[in-house]
This record gives structure tokens, sequence and C-alpha cells, in this order.
DNA sequence: CTAAAAGGCTGACCCAGCGTCAGGGTCAAG
DNA sequence: CTTGACCCTGACGCTGGGTCAGCCTTTTAG
């Protein structure tokens, strides 16, 4: 006869798990000797050993009882579902280990290649750092919602860079950064900015963005540079009267703050 | 400005998640509007993205804030020892199948396809099934604690049992099944079986148990026919004066019922 | 204008498979 | 008699949220 420690060592268990069985229903408790302690005959070893014959091969324990007690044709029906379950459990993890691996070759978040290549030529470039990490969040709203979108977007935006106006937009930006809301040499600015979207305008532009955004998706961007940049919604409302703001993609509302959007 | 749902259907989470993670502190709670509720800006959104970057590649949650706080080389570092406990959990999960495509191979249960084999044959030889259970569970132990030996002593055993004496030793113990432990026909079944053990010793009888096989074993191996069949203790007593139970492996003790095993 | 649907709030319990105290009692040996 | 190794029950902890329950607020439809 055994104690429990005893039927444990056998079964190369903890004690603690044996206890856990008796709990679950799955080993039946056995007598008990005058002081309270479980006693336990070969038999209990054989079934505890069954037990773990069907957890070892990942068995949920709600499951081995009946798995203990069935027949061949049920068994083999178990078999294969768990068998099945297993394969799925490594797939999930085998996606996981390729997205980490992504993380390390983007800039450890949730940007494709492109984007990080196109934020690298923004510093290159000089633009005011604070754009850039305006420019990052984005993009990662724009991966998030499109992925292979945005990562077509960017390298467009990044070969479009080369060529002078585009750059000259993001120059502008950077000297409204530091103005306040009221400041008048915001209509100057506007002015400049507006004459490098006239420039940008001509063939591709509208491909950049703008199309295939969707409204929600769009204030949210808004929202994000406004947030940061304090003069950018009165620059964006200046553009607007200009007749420029709609063609960037940008939104920009009235220009005063917006109410909570509600639900999805 | 977003409300806690408009902030989860941007990230694609249910809104328990983001409250799971304002809980955890992986997500900073943001203020409330006048009748409590969360209000969020943009940068919530991109956080929760980026928290969902991570834990999407399997990344714990506890692990999350520092990794988005990491500089670069702490950041690989963590990557490559999560990619390493993935592989972990992938080669478990392999060993897994492998065993349950074993369990469908044997019995069902934790036998080596020669301790199926054995069994089979004594089945076919007109074993009673009692004994043939005993077997089974005895097989069982031996295969727990060393299952190569137990695959190697399996194969042995079943091939002696060609040979005679072994299979009438087993004729015997299935008629002692059905005495009781005084009855007197025991004494003429004791000495029936001491002839087919003592044929039995020549070769490599001595191989088949007894040795390698520690004490503990060997009491709970014993154990396990003294309670299926009432007569077999007083059997081997009887065996034991004749001077062959030794042989056997069996410990047999005293004859009378084991105080309990404590420890291991 | 009003009622209903849709969201939001907090708090609490639930899943697996045990690990790990806490706070005792029991047993064998020195 | 003490010490150390076991045993007992009961309860909380971990992961990553799901799912009520009970109540309040906001939006929408009639």
């Amino acid at each position: 006869m055994l104690t429990i420690g005893g039927l444990a060592a056998h079964a190369g268990v903890t004690v603690r798990t044996v206890r856990h069985y008796h709990a679950k229903g799955l080993l039946p408790e056995p007598e008990r000797d005058h002081s309270g302690y479980r006693v336990y005959g070969a038999e209990a070893v054989v079934e505890l050993i069954r037990i773990r014959t069907l957890t070892a091969a990942g068995v949920p324990l709600a499951r081995v009882r009946a798995l203990l007690d069935a027949g061949p044709e049920e068994f083999a029906a178990a078999v294969a579902e768990i068998d099945h379950r297993l394969r799925e459990e490594i797939r999930v993890r085998e996606r996981h280990r390729e997205r980490i691996a992504g993380l390390v070759a983007g800039d450890g978040l949730a940007l494709p290649v492109e984007v990080t290549g196109l934020l690298e030529r923004l510093r290159a470039l000089g633009v005011d750092e604070r754009i850039v990490r305006i420019e990052h969040d984005g993009w990662i709203l724009l991966a998030a919602h499109s992925p292979e979108q945005a990562a077509a977007w960017a390298a467009d935006k990044r070969d479009q860079l080369g060529e002078g106006p585009l750059i000259e937009c993001y120059r502008g930006l950077g000297e409204a950064l530091d103005l306040a809301d009221d400041d008048p040499r915001l209509a100057g600015l506007a002015d400049r900015l507006a004459a490098c979207v006239e420039r940008l305008d001509v063939g591709r532009a509208g491909s950049l963005v703008g199309e295939g955004i969707e409204p929600p998706l769009a204030r949210l961007l808004d929202s994000l540079a406004f947030d940061s940049a304090p003069a950018a919604r009165r620059l964006i409302g200046l553009l607007r009267r200009r007749g420029r703001a709609d063609r960037t993609g940008i939104d920009g509302g009235d220009g005063r703050p917006e109410a909570p959007t509600r639900g999805r």
C-alpha cells in the first residue's frame, strides 16, 4: 500500500498533481487510514500512469476520463481531433515566429520596410524630427488598416521626395511647428504651402492619399497631426480657403476641436 | 476624440481587451469626460496598435511594456529569447503529436507494441482473461519505469510462450484464480507450478524478470497480483517454501498484507 | 418628445493545470 | 523529546481575456 507521495513518485508526478486529479474526478478518491491519509493500491498507480500517458500526449484533462473509458473507434476519432488541435497550435506559433522576425527587420514596430525607408529619407533631408514622428505614427495607423497599400504608398512617396515640391511642403510645415495658433506669419506659410501643393498636384499626388481611406481613418490621421502640432489645424483651415486642402486627403473639418467619435 | 469602443475598433480588438490593458498598466488610463467615459486621442490608437503588434507576435503581456520602451539591442535580445520560447513550445507540441500517434498504434495506452503482442498471444493460447489483465497492468508499470527494457523483456517472453513450460505456468495460475485463500487444492497446484518453474529456469528465465527491478517496483507488481487474485499470496508462500519463488523475481514477502510504503 | 437601442461604467467570476503558501496534524528515527 | 519528512485542507496566483450583472448615458427612431 502507498501514501500519496509514494503513488506520485511511482508515476513521476507531484503530490499536488494527484490531488488535483482527485478534485477533477479524474482519479477516484481512495480510502483513508485512521489519521486521514489517503491509502492507494497498485491499481491506482496503473490508473495514474494511464492518465499521465494521455496528458503527456497533449490531451486536455477534461477529456482524459472519457478517453480512458472509450472504445477503439471513438478513441481514434478523439485522437484525430486532438492532433488537429496540436497542428493548429503549432501553426499559430510558427506565424508568431515569422512576425517577431519581421519586427527586428522593421524598426521594431508595425511598419513595413518601405515606410522605415521613407522615414530615414525624411530625416536625411533635414525634415524636423517632430514631423518625422507624426509621419511615423500616421504610417502605423495606415499600415494597421491596410498593410500592403501602405507599403505601396510609402514607396511611392519616398520616390517623390527626390523631386522637390514635396520636400518643400515638409520644410514649410516644419516652420509652422513653432508658431502659435494665432501667429500672423501663418498666412504667409499657407501661401507657400499652397504653391507647393499646386506643383505636387499634377500626376500621382492623388494616388498618394485621399483614395481608399475611409473618413474615420482620415479623421484619425488628422487629429494625430493636430494634437502634436497646435498650428496645424489653423494652417489647414487657411489652405482650405485657398481650395487646396481637399486635394491632400486631409479632412480638417472646420478647424475646431472634434466631438468624440462613438462606436465603430 | 474617441470612446473606448472607437479605439478598440480602430485597433481591431475588443473593448474588454482595452480595459484589460489599462488594468495591467500596459496602456495608460486616459482622461474621462463629464460622465466618466474614457476619452482617447489618436496617439492611443497608435500605442494600442504597437501593443497588438507585439502580442500578435507571441510576446507575453508582462513583457510588452518593457519591449516598447527598449532600445534596439535589448529589443533584439528579448526577441531572440521569445523566439526561443516559441521554438520550445513548438517542439513540445510536436512531441505530443508523435505520442498520440503512438497511442493509436499501441492499444491506446502506455504499452509498446511488443507488450500488446505478448498479451494477444496469451489470449490466443487460452490464458484466463483475468490473468491477461494483471499482466497488462504489470507491463504498464514496467513500461512506465523503463520503456525500452520492458519492450525487450516482453519480446523475449513472447518468444518463450511457444516452448511449453511458460504457458503451463499460466494455466496453473488460471486454476488458482477461483480458489479461496485456504483451499486445500492450492498445495497440489503449488507442486505443479514448481515443476513448471523448474523447467523454465534453465536458460534465460533469469533475464526475464528479477534483474534490474528495484524493490519498490517489485513490491508494487506483487501487490497488483495479490489484490486481484486472493489466492495468489498464499500460492506464492507455498512456492517459496519449495524454494522456487525467489527465481521468478516475485518478492512475496511473508504472505501477509503489507504496511504502507511512504515517501519515494 | 419619448422610448428603445447601443454604448459606457465597475465589479466579479470563469477557463487549464497545476505551483505555492498558510496553518495545521502525523509519523519514524535519533 | 525533538527534528525532519510527510500528510491534510483551503485559498490565491498565473495568461489573456470572455461573459455576465446591474446601472448610467448617449444616440437614434418613431
